[in-house]
DNA sequence: AAATTAATTTAGATAAGTCTAAAAATAAAT
DNA sequence: ATTTATTTTTAGACTTATCTAAATTAATTT
């Protein structure tokens, strides 16, 4: 099945709102999504439902499919595996990366992105601790524990970040905090849920809204 | 100035054609190059020519402004270092790389391809031989000289290919003959102009086919 | 339960790039 | 110098993806 960068961009949405939200993704967040009028979606998803990629029900909302959550898998993947491309063998930092793996993820080729994983070294996620599908689509997904959930005087380690946006990230460049990098929750807050934490190097205030987006593996 | 892949196409094919044929292009010949009718070749033109990046009269054939010339040697430089990359880095044979790289050279960004090229180690001529232009558009054509202009008894390296279509390319790995190959002309033979020619391994005969699109540096 | 508000879909329009068929201009042949 | 053939351009239509505005359906409030 040949798809159109378009058709791809809304499998990817359907794909990852499906997991952010509900199982029925509705017209206005894919409009939010992906920059464009819910009217365009609407046009979009009966071409999608057409090529029986997206289920869809009038007013109800769409579901991939079993044949569109694997072509939206697929480039999940090669997104992914052209982030560690540009940050591991190019040098990027990782808040350089996501405008050309948008891009980078359309490239058509049967064999490119499994010979560009091999040449990688078989990375499991991306710079921004995101999980990499392997090539059958499998993928394993974060335990979902945040940074804000760990108890007072215990330590974790950094392993993803939720919302990889640009200003988010390079926050984090400033407060040297990156994957791998140790925390330990020294105070909490009660009265806006900001907490202190001790890095390697220095202690820092963290507030809630970055506690929230930050994955973390409790020692 | 933000063009379409469609519009850097078109200032591609403009470019190669000016050089193997006439200064100003013809409308047909864009259309076989680039495999759409002449009637769209005209409206495309037209368009260009409102954004400055060709010459064009009615009826007169087109040819690059020093923008539109400067855009297509970008678009070159780019398709010939991601064919570097797919070869030396991802393994793909020579005659693998031609449709990726139609496609890796569209992806937009200031640094990537100069991040590219540093990584490649500044590669001065592509899997084919082709001269990659640099970051200020300055590119070293070839010295004409083709294996079909060797003298009888002379020795030869294989340093281009003029044309770099898959099934040339397979032809050639078939002979063994690569690129930094060395060639010795055994022989001509006058009455089809096909040449006895000593390799490194073998003695093999030569079609005039052949040997006109064979570029060399005599020994 | 009816009225109001919000979300979704339809209808009609637009832009990019292509096509076919017809018209106009140029080149080649008589 | 005409006629004929070829090339190029125009005119009108189509497809994809988008938009605005209007109509419809669903959800919320009263
Ligand atoms: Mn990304
Ligand atoms: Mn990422
Ligand atoms: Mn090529
Ligand atoms: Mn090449």
């Amino acid at each position: 099945m040949m798809l159109s960068q378009t058709e791809e961009n809304y499998l990817k949405a359907i794909y990852s709102l499906t997991y952010t939200n509900s199982n029925n993704v509705s017209t206005t967040l894919i409009s939010e999504a992906i920059k464009t009028k819910a009217s365009s979606v609407t046009d979009m998803i009966q071409k999608l439902a057409e090529k029986d990629l997206v289920h869809y029900k009038k007013y109800q909302g769409v579901s991939l499919t079993k044949i569109g959550q694997k072509i939206a898998v697929e480039i999940v993947r090669k997104h992914r595996l052209w982030e560690v491309f540009l940050v591991n063998k190019l040098n990027y930092n990782w808040d350089e990366v996501h405008q050309m793996a948008e891009q980078l993820e359309h490239i058509k080729s049967e064999t490119l992105i499994d010979k560009l994983e091999a040449f990688l070294e078989f990375p499991t996620h991306d710079p921004h601790g995101d999980p990499i599908p392997d090539k059958e689509g499998n993928i394993k997904h974060h335990n979902n524990t945040m940074l804000s959930s760990v108890e007072t005087g215990k330590s974790c380690v950094v392993i993803g970040i939720k919302d990889s946006s640009d200003p988010f990230l390079k926050f984090l460049d400033k407060l040297q905090i990156q994957l791998g990098s140790i925390l330990k929750v020294i105070s909490k807050e009660p009265f806006d849920n900001s907490m202190l934490v001790e890095t390697e190097t220095a202690s820092i205030s963290i507030s809630n809204q970055i506690s929230k987006n930050l994955f973390v593996k409790k020692l």
